[in-house]
DNA sequence: ACTATATATGCACATATGTTCATATTGTCA
DNA sequence: TGACAATATGAACATATGTGCATATATAGT
């Protein structure tokens, strides 16, 4: 809402989305933008499951699963709990999975 | 809602996205996925601008900017009218608009 | 310590993506 | 028609991305 927020109003009426603003933002579509990761945290949307359970239900490689996990791992999109030599994953961010939520939803009313 | 939308229940509690819900979200998150697309799609947001107008405003190449409202345009996220050799874009869809401004407003009070 | 199971990681590779340069196309006006 | 302005397009390039293979790491049980 306020100033610190934009860029500076340099005689434009337009203010400009900021570095930061626009990279958080970039970064949360683009991983929303990869169908493996859209498989994986819609499949974590309800329940936990661990690497190998995500592997079987989505017919991927635990290679493929494990290195996605990394990606929404590092933004704070998934959270894990540690069970033995098992990994428990789910979602971590509602906020991304409402997002996904709706964009199904409007593509599915189309 | 209906079955039509996923992929058979074949043992499985879950019920997968199907393949074409899956590629059309990814497409649109994909478009919000990149920087420059985001300034074009925030700057069409309240005006309607011609390709120059939204180079200067920018600070993009002519050729950049057209390259990406091609993009755009494919996705059915903007429009043009014409006026003379002027082409005036403006977005074209109100959802997609929305999950930008909520992805915005998320990352700003954070 | 050894084995088995679950997960993570590094590397290589093919493909996708975004930008730039140069040029083509389109429309206006004299 | 010719010159100009606005936009679109194609090719080339560098970089990013997603996946698979092989292997490393970690934990549990014997």
């Amino acid at each position: 809402m306020s100033e610190e927020n934009n860029i500076q109003s340099n005689g434009n009426d337009y203010n400009e989305l900021d570095k930061e603003t626009l990279f958080i933002v970039s970064q949360t579509f683009k991983a929303l933008s990869d169908p493996t990761r859209i498989r994986i945290i819609h499949l974590l949307t309800n329940h936990e499951y661990s690497v190998n359970e995500i592997s079987e239900k989505l017919g991927l490689l635990q290679s493929t699963v494990s290195h996605q996990l990394r990606f929404l791992k590092n933004l704070r999109l998934v959270k894990y709990r540690r069970a033995g030599t098992t990994m428990y994953y789910s979602h971590d961010d509602e906020h991304v999975v409402d997002l996904l939520q709706q964009a199904i939803n409007h593509s599915q009313h189309l």
